[in-house]
RNA sequence: GCCCAAGUGGCGGAAUAGGUAGACGCACAGGACUUAAAAUCCUGCGAGAUUUAAACCUCGUGCCGGUUCAAGUCCGGCCUUGGGCACCA
């Protein structure tokens, strides 16, 4: 008999997805499982292979969790706003509402072929106003919380296609599309002020489990530092810059003064600075760079010194020069510095090429540490030893910092500070396809949000997408839709048109999951009460800093307003490795080297390809695609649907094979837990093996195989379940249990060496007294052969594990 | 430059409270079945020396050193690759 996967997927499919098999219950007493895969970009290009890794290996955990007993949510939708569609758009002027419908379509039918678990009634939209309802309305108690407010912030402007376009779209200062020049524009945005969030962000990272990997990004990304903020006196002026550094123990040796070209004091000063045309003449040049640029030119520091003012070292009293240099940003810290060049890298650098003073404050109280500050900045803080220092000589670092500290407070001349490179979520995008943001502006009243009942503001139907010279939103031309009323006045008024960027839908998406037709609230306080928090969320490392941080941030505030009752949204994080092509490289259409998911079903069957996946290597990291490999594992289906010849009467595992079943329940029920899928597929290939060599298998034991096999191979495991003439399904049946004691071996190959080599094993019995074992070793002919005309120096044995003698 | 991973046969990869390195699969080789091929089933498969053969022996987990009876695993110092951040004061 040969294995149809064709007929056979089809036919569990149908019955799956016309009987509502996995639909999560509602108001259930049953434990819950929430378990949660990154909702897909419906793509034109359809599905990529990459997407079933994650959504195979959370579908084997659901699978698993339902036989485990749990209420499962395992859910599913589409993150369907963003830029493809509306470049096609443009381009083929076909509505995105248009394109993305057949792509939705298209990717549900892969999706379906694939056998996943989802609960299919729960599919959402991003783009379906019923649901971005709620993603305005978030964005209104954002704004009323004032979390939301706007800013005048540069963009990255393609002057190729008129158009702003995201971070992620610059690719080496050009346009990754055109290839034209990216320059910044001013432009007023919406900004969403995340930064506010951030000790939480980190300090509530202890509460959850992510792969350390996660944490150390998103750590590593919000950037925290702990420094202080420090008055300099300006000298003559009745005005004082402040600087921020993490090494106010080296103020002694403060010798200049950077700030950023776009610093206000030199706006404020500009009747004392002598030289004010060399400033200008810099800040313009410093303007013109892209950040691409700035960060680029690195090697070669470039500054103006502004004669005429000069700053007061606040210990020293001496008077020291500032400088203009766009190695300061504007956008960290005050956007000004103190300049230390003997311990400070850049600053050295700086101090070196415009031959400014340095002033050694810090030495190493270890000799073999090299401290030459004419060859390079001293920047050791373990070793490191204050000098020259007045008050601070002789302490280390790390006192030196709080003495300083405690000194700038007492003297009101600085204050501890923790900073954060994290910076506010620009929100704005000048684009049509994305959420309309709820607000409009009134003269008299200023920014005003939509009152919730007029809510979804519905994406105006238009058919010109293109975006207007001066880098406006397409919506920007429909003065129809953008002239309104004030929700506050009622005078007149203008909408805002620009729309959110591609993150907003999918902050808060798994909320919905748990209540997605609920037209009263984002969802139901039960709901959110029973199904949250998602317990284990799997998806890719690219999102670790955007999304996955954007969602935490959200659901906190949901929290602070007592929407959510959790902090977190997620309690476990894991992440899968990309696959790539046969050749090692990323999959793209250039190198053809792309695999179509719907070749690999038409070929192998859709179970071939989720073992194939889970046995390709280990699930976090990157593996290659092998055509040659697939055909194995569809090879060990093949076997595994063969079995059915060999079956014999036997209704309890055999004594040959009850130690195998019991440990190979233990194997998977672990790796399954632990992501370990890959040694999951080759334990079923092993236990496959040995029925094989029996030439036999009982009911029993197949009855159990196949409930182990059950989530990676759903289809053929039922219909096989069937054919043994079981009236339940797989996934109906409790998941197998195995007898700890029945797993242990009674006799052990205990390997014997000689000088830690291998020379022989001897079977034991397990825990035989040690003295047996030893006679039984000394009595060993290869092992007399190995210690022959050598004396015995030692001899260890390690219960149940290992005998070494050693010799000399 | 900083942070995080990872380096094991021809290939994908197993094995870490230190304890038989190479499970499982691919590729390859041989055999059975077949008129033949495919499929299937069985066997072998890290490198090397010796041997009719087997046993046995030597080397072997990126490199150098260390700890230990024993190191892929622990420690110190490097090298390489991948990913993230990057003038963040």
């Amino acid at each position: 008999m040969s294995y149809n996967f064709k007929d056979i997927e089809q036919k569990w499919q149908n019955k799956w997805y016309s009987e509502g098999t996995f639909y999560a219950k509602e108001n259930s007493n049953q434990k819950k499982w929430y378990g949660l895969i990154e909702f897909p970009y419906p793509s034109g290009q359809g599905l990529h292979v990459g997407h079933p890794r994650s959504y195979t290996a959370l579908d084997i955990i659901a699978r698993k969790k339902r036989m485990d007993g749990y209420n499962v949510l395992y859910p599913i939708g589409f993150d369907a706003f963003g830029l493809p569609a509306e470049n096609y758009a443009i381009k083929n002027h076909v509505h995105p509402k248009i394109t993305t419908e057949k792509n939705v379509n298209h990717f549900r039918d892969q999706l379906k072929a694939l056998g996943f678990s989802f609960d299919w009634s729960r599919e959402i939209n991003t783009t379906d106003p019923n649901y971005y309802k709620w993603t305005q309305w978030i964005f209104i108690q954002l704004f009323k919380h004032g979390l939301a407010y706007k800013a005048t912030m540069p963009i990255n402007f393609c002057t190729g296609c008129k158009v702003g376009l995201a971070n992620e779209e610059v690719v080496n200062g050009v346009c990754e599309r055109c290839g034209s020049p990216v320059v910044q524009k001013e432009k007023s945005q919406w900004m969403l002020k995340i930064t506010e969030y951030a000790q939480r962000l980190i300090d509530d990272l202890d509460e959850v489990d992510f792969l350390d990997k996660i944490k150390a990004q998103q750590i590593n990304w919000i950037g925290r530092s702990e420094g202080a903020e420090v008055k300099f006196k300006i000298a003559n002026q009745d005005k004082e810059l402040v600087v921020y550094t993490t090494r106010p123990d080296t103020l002694f040796g403060a010798t200049y003064m950077v700030v950023a070209p776009e610093h206000p004091i030199i706006k404020e000063l500009e009747n004392q600075i002598i030289n004010l045309d060399d400033v200008k003449e810099y800040q313009r040049q410093a303007s013109l760079k892209s950040d691409f640029e700035r960060a680029e030119l690195n090697k070669e520091k470039t500054g103006v010194e502004l004669k005429g003012i000069s700053a007061i070292n606040p210990l020293t009293g001496t008077e020291i020069p500032i400088w203009v240099s766009d190695y300061v940003l504007i956008t960290y810290g005050t956007g000004a510095i103190m300049a230390v060049p003997a311990h400070d890298t850049r600053d050295w650098e700086f101090a070196k090429k415009f031959d400014i003073p340095m002033i050694q404050v810090i030495e190493s109280n270890d000799k073999n540490v090299i401290c030459d500050i004419e060859k390079e900045a001293f920047t050791d803080v373990a070793t490191g030893v204050l000098i020259n220092s007045g008050f601070l000589t002789g302490l280390s670092v790390e006192d030196a910092k709080k003495k300083v500290i405690d000194y700038l407070e007492e003297n009101n001349i600085g204050h501890k500070k923790v900073n954060y490179k994290l910076r506010d979520w620009v929100f704005s995008r000048q684009r049509y396809w994305g959420e309309p943001i709820p607000m409009v502006h009134c003269d008299k009243c200023g920014w005003v949000p939509l009152s919730e009942e007029e809510l979804p503001l519905v994406l105006p139907d238009v058919e010109d997408y293109e975006p207007s010279e001066n880098g406006e939103s397409p919506l920007a031309k429909h003065t129809e839709w953008t002239h309104t009323t004030c929700p506050h006045c009622g005078g007149s008024a203008i909408r805002e048109t620009d729309t959110m960027p591609q993150w907003a839908g999918s902050s808060w998406y798994y909320l919905r999951y748990m209540d997605p037709h609920n037209d009263k609230e984002l969802a139901s306080k039960e709901a959110l009460d029973y199904f949250g928090p998602v317990d284990w969320y799997n998806g890719g490392m690219e999102h670790t800093t955007l999304h996955l941080l954007y969602s935490r941030f959200w659901h906190k505030f949901l929290y602070d307003i007592g929407v959510v009752p959790t902090k977190e949204p997620y309690l476990k994080r894991t992440s899968h490795g990309m696959i790539l092509g046969a050749n090692g490289e990323k999959m793209s259409k250039s190198k053809g080297n792309v695999i179509n998911p719907d070749d690999i079903i038409r070929e192998f069957g859709a179970d071939t390809f989720r073992v194939y996946e889970m046995f390709m290597g280990p699930f976090d990291q990157t593996a290659p695609w092998s055509m040659e490999s697939i055909r194995g594992c569809s090879k060990f289906l093949d076997r595994v649907w063969n079995m059915q010849d060999m079956l014999v009467e036997g209704d309890t595992y055999s004594p040959e094979f009850e130690k195998m079943m019991h440990q190979s329940i233990k194997k998977v029920s672990n790796d399954i837990e632990d992501m370990k899928f890959n040694t999951a597929v080759s334990t079923f290939m092993t236990m496959t093996n040995e029925f094989y060599r029996a030439k036999k298998i009982n009911k029993a034991e197949f009855n159990t195989f196949l409930q182990l096999l059950n989530p990676f191979a759903p289809h053929m495991t039922e219909e096989l379940y069937e054919i043994l003439g079981n009236t339940k399904t797989i996934s109906e049946t409790p998941w197998p249990q195995y007898d700890e004691a029945k797993t242990v071996e009674n006799t052990i190959k205990l390997p014997i060496q000689v000088n830690g080599k291998l020379r022989s094993t001897i079977d034991i019995t397990v825990d035989s007294p040690e003295d047996d074992v030893k006679n039984l070793v000394h009595s060993n002919a290869q092992v007399q052969n190995s210690i022959a005309d050598k004396t015995i120096v030692k001899e260890i044995y390690v219960k149940n594990k290992i005998y070494n003698i050693v010799v000399k």
